[in-house]
DNA sequence: GTTCCGCATGAATCGATAG
DNA sequence: ACTATCGATTCATGCGGAA
């Protein structure tokens, strides 16, 4: 077990100056696990090697067995996530025998007997998938971010991941404005005021749980699981600076970049020695650019 | 048990004059579909009401019962589905306790005891979904439409259903086509001709598995469940004009006429008589539009 | 005819209140 | 404690009347 460490001054800390740390950590995450404490950490977020894909790097975990394999790790995972945190699993089930398997579903189905709670599923619409056409099937092009908690009573920031309302806002919220404005005139003090000042100016509405992003461009050598756009996204959602962000199957180092940036801490596992050093590599380079 | 029947004229068959035929029966679906013959049916697409939900004017089923309220009608379903054939059903787990609840899973798995497969689970990303929020939750904006099939050598007709290319083939098509023409030119009768064809003019690209379209905004003065594309674009992807389609809760009429304009025969169920009646209305409506 | 604007209307979900 | 009902929240869409 090798742990690197990339650190930077957290410049926008409003508080004394504050350290932000990246812990990139090579090992079996399920041994890792062991030696993180209880409930110390505000999110996970990861995408584990899906069954019998990337088979030269992980291993290769047959779709039959795939449950019974990552059903210890999510126990861990339980026992180090604080009671208010949220783990994000993105994952898709692939196509055996032309059906859909079914271990995704068998695998919700056991994390809850663990105690998880099934919050939500979000579904990343991939706009550019994977191209390919087959008889019987089209291309692909989603998966699942299932959101899992240990508690009701968990922290999500909405306000920080809100975006610029549909077309439908720009054209008419000027006219809302002004009609607003005339009613506030008319019923000064009556209590509509309030309600206008929640309008006016508005350009920003709440997204839904479906995540529109395109897969990163692979100019690099690698396979980018996903897009940097997608860890950014839930870290600003269910995170605030300084917060401990946990990627038990880190990869080339996705999440803990777009930790970094965020000036959240984070911890990386990483089994495969060779996405260790990558993953190293690429957080150092983020430092660089500061 | 009422049936009531719309026909017209196939004017568009290249055979000999045919008729299109709408059934509209009024009663349980469970009870009718015992009436109809084994492996009659090309396609059948759906929408039950969901748990808990349209309390007014279905029974309004529990989530903890749904499963085997619904189990019976499947196991029926997949007797009258014709072995090409295909089930598509649109459904979505509401929140029960801050979770979503595993009936959908459930049914999934019950449903391949009886033998269905699991071909595939395409998503319905509703652009225009319920406005609303929560301090946990953002709004639901995507639906499961889960294909079942009986055998993997079913009837899928891909071509229908291609659509425009988005703006990034538009310009590249051009330069694709322009260095193609050049090079038709230069090599007449080479059998480059016959590559370019296939390019030239291609506008249409094959779609994936999330289907975007919003959802039938109600100036009708009944709930449109789903917007008539919706069963349309599936009738056009799994049946030939004269197929036979089916929905055992026909609601308001939606498949019926999207099968209807489709040239397509149809069999709706609909067990209340308010329904069934808008239902035969709005199908007549159909056939003096054309 | 067009375009523009006001309006009603949802397969929703939570929290509070009531039996 | 557990279920039933109700109010508050929020935004894309198409219709109909107006400019």
């Amino acid at each position: 077990m090798t742990i690197n460490t990339i650190e930077k001054n957290n410049l926008f800390s409003t508080k004394a100056k504050t350290k932000v740390k990246a812990d990139v950590i090579l090992g079996d995450c399920l041994d890792v696990l062991k030696t993180l404490p209880d409930n110390s950490v505000d999110l996970i977020v990861t995408s584990p090697p899906y069954a019998d894909q990337r088979k030269s790097t992980y291993g290769g975990i047959g779709p039959d067995k795939y449950v019974e394999w990552f059903l210890p790790i999510t126990k861990e995972l339980k026992r180090v996530l604080h009671p208010k945190g949220t783990f994000i699993l993105n994952i898709k089930e692939k196509v055996a025998n032309g059906e859909r398997h079914t271990y995704v579903m068998e695998l919700i189905m056991e994390m809850r007997k663990q105690g998880w709670l099934w919050t939500e599923e979000f579904i990343w619409h991939k706009k550019n998938c994977f191209p390919g056409k087959w008889p019987n099937r089209f291309r692909d092009a989603w998966e699942r971010l299932l959101q899992f908690n240990k508690t009701k009573e968990f922290n999500m920031y909405q306000d920080e991941v809100r975006v610029p309302m549909g077309d439908w806002a720009k054209t008419r919220l000027k006219n809302l404005s002004e009609t607003d404005k005339r009613r506030d005139n008319s019923k000064v003090g009556s209590g509509f005021g309030k309600n206008v000042s929640k309008w006016v100016g508005r350009e920003l509405a709440y997204p839904t749980n479906v995540v529109v992003m395109a897969t990163e461009s692979s100019n690099k050598n690698h396979s980018a699981v996903f897009p940097k756009e997608l860890p950014s996204w839930f870290i600003k959602l269910f995170t605030k600076p300084n917060d401990i962000v946990l990627d038990p199957f880190l990869g080339s180092g996705t999440t803990s970049i777009a930790a970094f940036q965020l000036d959240r801490n984070s911890i990386g596992i990483e089994i495969q020695e060779e996405y260790h050093k990558l993953a190293v590599e690429n957080i150092n380079q983020q430092t660089k650019m500061i």
